[in-house]
This record gives C-alpha cells, structure tokens and sequence, in this order.
RNA sequence: GGAGGGAUAGCGAAGUGGCCAAACGCAGCAGACUGUAAAUCUGCCGGCUCCGCCUUCGUAGGUUCGAAUCCUACUCCCUCCA
C-alpha cells in the first residue's frame, strides 16, 4: 500500500479488503480492488458494484445468496451495488440450452419478475443503495454498426478460451454464432454503468472478464471481478440450482429450510457457515476445530447451522419453532406439532372402514397406489401410531386419526360427506 | 445442396425379432443402524381390482404367431462435406 496515505485511510481500507475477501473465490486481479478501495476511501465515493441476475428464474436459494450476502457485505461498508435485469438477454434465448427454445418473456412479465426479485432480494440488500436497471434499456438501441463495432473488441481465439466453447469446439458440437453475444452483451452491461466491480459464481468468470476487456475500449478503467464459489446442494455434489431440486429457497417454511439443511452432508457443514451465513470468521475456526477433535458434535454444530439459517429468512422465533419440531420428528420420534388435515369422504367407507391402499392415496401420502403397496409392505405405515405391514388390511377410520408414511409424511384424517 | 449418425422410463445409458416393464449408473423413496432428513448397508423404484392384467422404448402406419428391436412415411436433433 502506498505510504504517502494517512493512517486511517490505510487502516479503512484493510479493514474493508478483510471483510470483502471473506470466502470469495478470486479476486481478479487483487491490486485493482485495493486501488479502486482506496480511492473510494479518501475521495469519499462509494464503489458501484454489479450483479447480473437472470429475468426467468425469480425463485431465490440459498446458492445465490453466497454472491448477494457479498454484495450486502460492499453495501454495509457503503459502497452502491447495481442490479442488471437481463430482460433483454432474455428475450433473445438461451445460450447453451440447445434444444429448450426458451420462450420469450413479455414486458409485463419481465416486470413481474423484477417485483418478485426485488421482494426477496431485499431481504439482503440495503434498498437504499441499491439500483435496478434493465440491461434492455441500452442493449436494444444497439444498431448493427453498433453490434459489430463491439464484435469487433475481442477475437474468436478469446471466446475459445471460455472453457464451455472449448470443449464443445474439440469435441465437434455445435456453437451457434449469437452465443458469442452473450458474453458481449454482459460485459456491455458494465460499459453502460461505469460499474467498478463485477461479482459472480466462479462459473461465470469468462464473463465476468468481458466486462473488464470492453471497459479500456470505450475509456474506462476495468472492473474488478470478485468470484464466488458455487455452492453445493443438497446432494452435497452438484451445485445447488432449482432445476437440480437440490436447494433450500429462502422463502421456504422454516420447518423446510430447517430440515433441508440437516441434510446437508456433514463435510458441507463449514462451507454453508462460511458462505451463505454471517456467522462470524474467528468463531467459525472455533467450530472446525471442535469438529476436527470431536469436541463439537457434528449433529450439533448442524443444528445450529440449520438454526440459523432459517433465523435469518424466518426470523428467530419461526427458527426456534422449526428447531423444536425436528426434535420432535426426528430425536424423539414424535409426531411434529402441525400435521396437515385432510377430508375423508363417508361414500368411500364401508361399514366404517377403507382398504389401505387407496386410503393413503386419497389423503396424498404416497404418489399412486402401487406405490402405497410398496409402502406398506415396506413397512413404512403406520396408522394410530401401529405399524400396519398387511396390503389387505382394511382400516376404521375415525376423526382426528393419524396416519404416517415414513418418517416425514404425516396427515390427519377428518370425516367429511 | 450432398453424405451419415441419433431419438429408450426423472436424467444418463444398454438392448437390435420371443427369456423386455426393458441391464447398469445417478436422482428419488423406504427399512436398518446412527449422531440428523449426515455416512454406511439392504430393499423398492410405469399403472391397476397386483400370484394376473393394462399402457410404455420420437409420431403414424405395416410385416410377423410375436417388435423397443424388421419395413414405410413423417417430425425433431446432431455431425461431416460443399
């Protein structure tokens, strides 16, 4: 750092590089954060700070707040974080998705989207210093001069580089020509905003890079790119994304969040403290020490991951709830508190009395009656606590009863026409 | 414009006339165990009125006692040459 700053500018900006380094993937290139930091310190003008969000996809998981925490991170120590809509990306088609010709969104849809990202993002973000722009309002008034003229700013021995075209190039598949655009497009986005930073999934690095090559071309210094590591989900090997089914939306009930998270596997356990929660570093350390002597019971230090979590896009109390119904389910092998009720109807009786099998299709405990056989002879079932294993059984059923598929299904039988 | 390859259950991928409701892997579900919905092991994993029957192997026809497997047309995808 250069020595001709003042003491408290150099000591503002360690202090804001150490909170900004905390679990980021790369920092490219390093220098140019501390650079842009400083100036921002000592001329008083916060960094603006750019995050691409997909339009088409408005449903929030724990895997994107890895980068948004970040970005709530730049907000605390004041800086100005700008949110590009890609609505007009979107509009174009898919890059990658080959045979998935994505529909194109209208603008009302577009606008609804926005809304419903901006409802949950906002439970991250700093409204206040936060701007939402629409990557439309300056992609479409692009001519074709215009469009070439970019084109023009980089090569195709560049584009091979990203590691998604390579492959495919090498392996004699097909790449459409406009998906070179995409990574055009993007890194036009930071041309049009002046952005100073670009944050992203490591996956989105080849980007995210655009971005900084276009800037010098159209006079202006390159933004830093900040990566974030992409987070595993549930599964504990592929990355958490909705189309795996492997996330925890932060919208979810708090029973939900709570109990995905205890499925996490244990070895992601640290990973999830560090990345999509604020729990702080030095106490962090302190948990992977206790986990590597065996100090601190895994189960435990899950438990209070999953706690938290869910305290932060619940609240504390609905966290505590969550908390004590899973010991509930799961240690005391209990009934959970809330079990949803569903209506019987008496013209499906028979002197009282109902076969198993379409009983526990007809109050949704299992997807169709074959799979209520396996169920049962499984021995999964349990109706009034006992153990029903016999496919022929034929059950009374009475008001208020409790039957049980697993360890997680439950339902309340109540008598309706 | 020409040549060739391919479309199989949620996904990936075998099968190329009967032993195919279709191997195997992944995902999913259940049981056991446990430290949790971790890990591990075991089982299940098209539908039904389930020792039997019905509908599935891109779509529509056809050959055959019998087809995912052979033929015809169509649709879609991919590669190579120009």
């Amino acid at each position: 750092m250069d020595k001709e700053l003042s003491p408290e500018v150099k000591q503002e900006v360690e202090r804001q590089l150490a909170i900004l380094q905390r679990g980021v993937a790369e920092i490219l290139p390093a220098a140019d954060l501390e650079k842009k930091l400083i100036r921002s310190v000592t001329t008083r003008k916060p960094l603006k700070v750019k995050l691409g969000l997909d339009p088409s996809a408005p449903d929030i998981h724990l895997g994107h707040t890895v980068v948004l925490n970040k970005l709530r991170q730049f907000q605390d120590l004041g800086h100005l974080v700008q949110l590009v809509i890609g609505d007009f990306t979107g509009r174009i088609g898919d890059p990658t998705g080959k045979s998935e010709t994505r529909r194109q969104l209208t603008e009302d849809e577009v606008k609804e989207n926005a809304q419903s990202y901006a409802d949950q993002l906002f439970l991250i973000l700093d409204r206040d210093q936060t701007e939402i722009h629409f990557n439309s309002k300056w992609l479409s008034p692009l001519d074709f001069t215009a469009v070439v003229d970019l084109a023009a700013k980089t090569t195709v021995a560049r584009m091979l580089e990203r590691d998604d075209f390579s492959k495919r190039y090498h392996s004699g598949q097909a790449i459409s020509v406009h998906e070179f655009f995409y990574p055009l497009m993007q890194g036009y986005d930071s041309v049009a905003l002046e952005s100073d930073v670009e944050l992203g999934g490591t996956d989105q690095t080849f980007n995210l890079l655009m971005g900084r090559q276009l800037q010098p071309h159209y006079g202006q210094e390159e933004q830093v790119i900040l990566t974030m590591p992409l987070i595993e989900g549930l599964d504990g090997v592929k990355k958490m994304s909705k189309s795996l089914g492997n996330y925890i939306g932060i919208q979810e009930p708090a029973a939900e969040i709570y109990g995905k998270a205890m499925s996490i596997p244990d070895e992601l356990m640290v990973k999830y403290y560090e990345l999509v929660t604020n729990f702080p570093l030095d106490q962090l350390a302190a948990v992977k020490k206790g986990l590597a002597e065996s100090t601190l019971h895994p189960r435990d230090a899950k438990m209070a991951l999953a706690h938290r979590i869910t305290a932060m896009y619940q609240g504390n109390a609905a966290a505590d709830e969550a908390e004590a119904g899973f010991k509930r389910v799961f240690q005391e092998r209990s009934l959970p508190k809330d079990i949803p009720s569903k209506t019987i109807a008496s013209t499906d009786l028979e002197d009282g009395k109902i076969w198993i099998v379409p009983l526990l299709a007809k109050l949704d405990l299992v997807a169709s009656n074959g799979d209520a056989r396996r169920m049962v002879k499984q021995g999964a079932v349990k109706v009034a606590e006992e153990k029903v294993t016999d496919v022929d059984a034929r059950i009374e059923v009475t008001e208020g009863m409790i039957i049980q598929v697993g360890k997680r299904k439950f339902a309340k039988v109540m008598m309706g026409e």
